[in-house]
DNA sequence: AATGCTCACAACCGCGTGAAT
DNA sequence: AATTCACGCGGTTGTGAGCAT
């Protein structure tokens, strides 16, 4: 009888167009057993790889659809994933980047070894949010919550175009950042042009005048106190030739503690950050944890 | 001891995108 | 060019553990 059902519903569905992408009939749902586990470890062990997620669980012979294979595989059964909890280094860099990315876990993710998208997905949701939000910060913006610009509109014209800067620039790290992992595109030139759009656009004509525009605007360099929860660091970047350029920098970071009940930090940036969005750019980490973009 | 609440985390779902046909 | 497929991503939900009442 259900596999009547099944056979129906399969029949249906294909012929009105697209197959479902995964079985859904008697696939098995919730939490993954131990057995579940070492089956989809032998059998990705076994052949090398996962090869096909969709075909998976038919060859490996468990009632679980690819999809649910996939994340199992990835978020949790990985040998490479790092269990047990977030280090303060981490955190930091996981608030940095976001600073940067935005709600891009994958993008985030990839800068933590051992990490996965769903991990720093939940520790943000759960822990980091949280403190920033306690410091008076919208987690969201990484600006104070009661920020207020200039009423007269400039700031905020000034702002979508820094926040453009800062998607230019978004991209473009992320591009840096993936070619430092690809060491062997650098050793072939003509791989290397090929290599990352966002990359060839920073140094085309477009992003030639897109740079120009921010060099009248921000007259080459900028200079800001930047203030990050109970990170603090005084920066000058060359906008003009290399965004992440840092010409000087002094970076204070408090403890853990301090987090909470540090407002002066918060204050201090409400009086400085009418340009939200250049703030977001110069948020950019300035320290050893970024060591992934040299 | 029972109940309710909160939190953390694993898992699911829907959507977007690039490749294949 | 249009359609289908496979996959990855981000938002959301479900559930169990721990704690307070």
């Amino acid at each position: 009888m259900i596999l009547q059902l099944y056979r129906l519903c399969n029949t249906l569905l294909i012929k009105m167009g697209r197959k479902p992408c995964c079985d859904k009939m008697g696939m098995k749902k919730g939490p993954w057993t131990a057995e579940e586990d070492e089956i989809l470890v032998n059998y990705i062990n076994k052949n090398g790889g996962h090869g096909s997620w969709r075909s998976l669980p038919k060859l490996a012979g468990l009632l679980r659809c690819g999809k649910s294979c996939r994340l199992r595989w990835t978020n949790y059964l990985r040998p490479d994933i790092k269990r047990g909890s977030f280090t303060f280094e981490e955190e930091k860099l996981i608030i940095q980047l976001h600073g940067i990315l935005g709600n891009r876990w994958a993008a985030i993710a990839s800068q933590l070894p051992g990490r996965t998208d769903n991990e720093i997905k939940n520790l943000w949701n759960t822990h980091l949010k949280k403190r920033l939000i306690c410091m008076g910060l919208d987690p969201q913006t990484h600006q104070p919550l009661s920020s207020s610009c200039n009423p007269d509109g400039k700031a905020h014209a000034a702002s979508t175009s820094t926040r453009h800067m800062a998607q230019w620039e978004s991209a473009r790290l992320e591009a840096e950042a993936r070619l430092s992992r690809e060491p062997y595109l650098f050793n072939n030139n003509s791989n290397k042009t090929d290599s990352d759009y966002f990359l060839r656009m920073w140094n085309s004509e477009v992003g030639q005048s897109f740079r120009g525009v921010h060099k009248s605007d921000n007259k080459g360099s900028c200079q800001s106190p930047i203030s990050l929860g109970s990170l603090s660091a005084t920066t000058t970047i060359d906008l003009a030739s290399n965004p992440t350029s840092i010409v000087k920098e002094d970076l204070v970071w408090g403890g853990s503690k301090k987090i909470a009940s540090d407002s002066s930090s918060s204050s201090e940036l409400e009086e400085d950050s009418c340009d939200t969005s250049l703030q977001l750019l110069l948020d950019f980490p300035i320290n050893n944890d970024m060591s992934f973009l040299e």
